[in-house]
RNA sequence: GCACCCGUAGCUCAGUUGGAUAGAGCGUCUGACUACGAAUCAGAAGGUCAUAGGUUCGAAUCCUGUCGGGUGCACCA
């Protein structure tokens, strides 16, 4: 509700201030003024205008003054306020008319239509290497991007969600390694393999790891078996090919179980058997965006020079990104700038599509692959993007920025600025504090028990498997759930048990800004009390419990809008401050009112955070309103129905905004 | 060496892009349930915003230096 508005102010204080005083104002400030007593909206630009008059007429011009005039002025072209008032040494504040409002608020559903994107954003995420179980950070990005998927989406955007697949790297090699060689299995006695496989490949990744660490010659295997796989032949590849194929459902599997889905997996051997490498390759080349090293110790490399602001080159560092090895083979940057020309559209070529799985409503996952499909099913169009934005660790920042650049060099005038609207989406890891780790079993020497955080390593073996900690959280809130709820069924204690551990977790990752590294530990992540998903749930169930006890007792209020509508001015004496005490209700409304501006700042800062915060602040704030005041024991109509419009107005934008973080809540817990 | 990120309460973190009195949660201490569910609420204590300068009406936020921490700059993916 107040997004619309604070651009009109924007613009009219704008527009006043070039009229009043010939100062062209590049943005101006509308903010929120820090009690409802100071009104809803409020600009200090009086401040910045004394300042720029000064450097022109020379002389000084009290802010106070110049925030009279510009008041004055407003108060003729903004009548959806009802006062406009000069305060402290010179902020401009904005009222508007608290009962009005609210009527006008009841009627409008939350939200804002406010598309920046000229088309289909392509949002890529999860991306996880598909040779073991996803871990605690994999599940940080696949939750950050689904939630910038559904933040995206719920501000008008359409979104096509990418998870790439790497089934040519050495990742998926060490694992077929462990199996030849560690084990001396078959691609059929893998293939009879049961259980969660996606397990047994994390403990057999890390046994790879020591057994090459005991006769590093053992390394031959490793480029034995990448080679067999970049040529698509023999029974190594085929065992890369089923490894990568199960692991990949394993990884759909888990991140179904938090409601997270994706559209397209582009594979990375589709990149390679399909050319587009080799036509993004020449057309580099004939654009000069990369160039043949003729001699030093690159010699015989394609590379792309590096920017300005890059790092520089040293005896030690090149800061120039090789994407061709001496021996004529791409490198994963240089693959990357192929798949994200295809992005744009700016390829020629295209995948071939097979259908990879399909979610219990019919929702299809396909598979970008290099071979054509048997089924003559037609998949959608996909590629073609107004931009990409990549949910991609912070670390991979410097290969982005090549990525960008390859993408940008041969991007035709017409598609320049989609480029330009892309972004690398970067987020810091997840890392493990040493209680954590030690509560895992890992033995930990006395300078690792001293650090703040312990790097998660797949390699060893080091980390939380997503799948585990859910399982966890799904227990210990299953046992609270049959403590309170004993009559239900297990299958419904389990389904609530399940929501319940999905918000913990997706709050507890979504909490923290993008790029702070989250140091794990179990206390936290498990916590039921204060800051957690379990709260948001809380006053969701709070809810629902009125509305239940008002039908048991008879007192249903389906639309009290109807009921206030009749009762302006009592209305008005309930909404006003009592001197320089803010109205406790108004100050629960402005903050309702606040969804839409939430969803605006965290769409164009591609921060989900700012959401969870509000999320939580909404929340804490109705669990005050509700100790505070019993509604099922009011004994005054009118005064029932206001305080019930308060409760919708609330649930209203809780719910939207858990929906932007994928939280559902049930009706009890 | 160069580039990027960071340093805010005992701990973990926010901080509306330079604004009004720096905020939460946890922890500590006080209180409040035969209930519209206490997985909660009300309150208290706790801060030279790493540090020294600068910019200005105004700085946790911008600039510079210093100290401390993290990451990246591999012919890897």
């Amino acid at each position: 509700m107040l997004h619309p508005l604070r651009e009109t102010v924007r613009q009219a204080v704008k527009t006043l201030v070039e009229r009043q005083f010939g100062i062209v104002l590049p943005d101006v400030a509308v903010e929120f003024p820090p009690n409802a007593t100071l009104g809803d909206l409020a600009t200090p630009v009086a401040f910045e205008v004394a300042k720029r008059r000064k450097a022109i007429t020379g002389e000084k011009h009290a802010p106070r003054d110049i925030a009279q005039t510009l008041a004055d002025g407003l108060r003729t072209v903004l009548p959806d306020f009802e006062r406009i008032e000069v305060a402290g040494a010179g902020y401009i504040n904005l009222f508007l008319n608290r009962a009005e409002t609210l009527l006008r608020a009841l009627n409008a559903p939350p939200g804002v239509h406010a598309p920046r994107f000229r088309g289909k954003v392509i949002v890529e995420h999860t991306s996880v290497n598909p040779n073991k179980a996803a871990h605690i950070g994999h599940l940080r990005n696949a939750v950050l991007g689904d939630a910038l998927v559904r933040l995206l989406r719920a501000t008008g955007e359409t979104v096509e969600v990418h998870n790439y697949i790497d089934d040519t790297g050495v990742q998926v090699a060490d694992v077929v390694v462990g199996f030849v060689h560690i084990e001396g299995r078959s691609l059929g006695e893998v293939a009879a393999i049961d259980g969660k496989f996606d397990d047994y490949c994390w403990d057999l990744y890390a046994r790879v790891g020591t057994w090459y660490a005991e006769d590093e010659s053992r390394l031959r295997w490793r480029t034995e078996t990448l080679h067999a796989i970049e040529r698509h032949e023999g029974e190594l590849a085929a065992l890369g090919a089923h490894i990568a194929e199960r692991i990949v459902h394993c990884h759909l599997a888990t991140m179904e179980r938090l409601g997270i889905r994706y559209d397209v997996l582009p594979c990375e051997s589709a990149i390679l058997r399909l050319d587009f490498w080799a036509e993004a390759f020449e057309r580099l080349k004939a654009a000069g965006a990369i160039v043949y090293e003729a001699e030093g110790r690159r010699a015989g490399c394609w590379v792309m020079r590096a920017g300005q602001e890059a790092a520089t080159t040293d005896d030690e560092h090149d800061a120039d990104k090789i994407l061709v090895r001496s021996n004529g083979t791409v490198n994963y940057t240089g693959k990357d700038i192929a798949y994200h020309l295809w992005k744009l559209g700016i390829l020629e070529r295209d995948f071939h599509y097979r259908a990879f799985h399909r979610y219990a409503d019919g929702h299809t996952v396909w598979m970008g692959t290099a071979a054509e499909a048997d089924d003559a099913s037609a998949p959608p169009t996909f590629g073609r993007g107004a931009a990409y934005l990549n949910v991609i660790d912070v670390g991979q920042s410097y290969a982005q920025e090549f990525v960008r650049r390859g993408v940008m060099s041969l991007a035709p005038d017409a598609l320049r600025d989609a480029v330009a609207a892309s972004a690398h989406v970067a987020y810091e890891k997840v890392a493990l504090t040493p209680a954590s780790c030690l509560e895992l079993g890992f033995e930990l020497s006395e300078a690792d028990r001293q650090r703040p955080f312990i790097s998660m390593s797949g390699r060893k073996g080091l980390g939380v498997k997503a799948d585990d900690l859910l399982d966890r959280l799904e227990s210990k809130a299953l046992a609270h759930v049959q403590a309170h709820q004993p009559t239900l069924s297990e299958t419904e204690q389990r389904t609530i048990a399940h929501k319940i551990a999905v918000a913990a977790v997706r709050y507890f990752l979504l909490k923290f800004a993008r790029t702070t590294l989250i140091a794990f530990d179990f206390a936290d992540a498990m916590a039921e009390q204060g800051e957690t998903g379990v709260y948001l749930l809380y006053s969701l169930v709070r809810v629902a419990g009125i509305r239940r006890k008002l039908r048991e007792a008879g007192l249903d209020c389906p639309n009290p809008a109807a009921v206030l509508a009749g009762n302006h001015t009592q209305l008005e004496a309930w909404l006003r401050d009592e001197g320089k005490t803010a109205n406790e209700f108004w100050t629960l409304i402005g903050l309702v009112l606040r969804y839409d501006t939430v969803l605006v700042e965290a769409s164009e800062t591609l921060e989900p955070s700012v959401i969870a915060k509000y999320a939580f602040q909404l929340a804490q704030a109705f669990s005050g309103f509700y100790n505070r005041h019993n509604i099922r024991h009011e004994p005054d109509e009118v005064r029932r129905a206001f305080l019930l419009a308060l409760v919708s107005l609330v649930e209203s934008r809780l719910r939207a905004a858990l929906d932007v973080l994928g939280i559902d809540a049930p009706e009890r817990m």
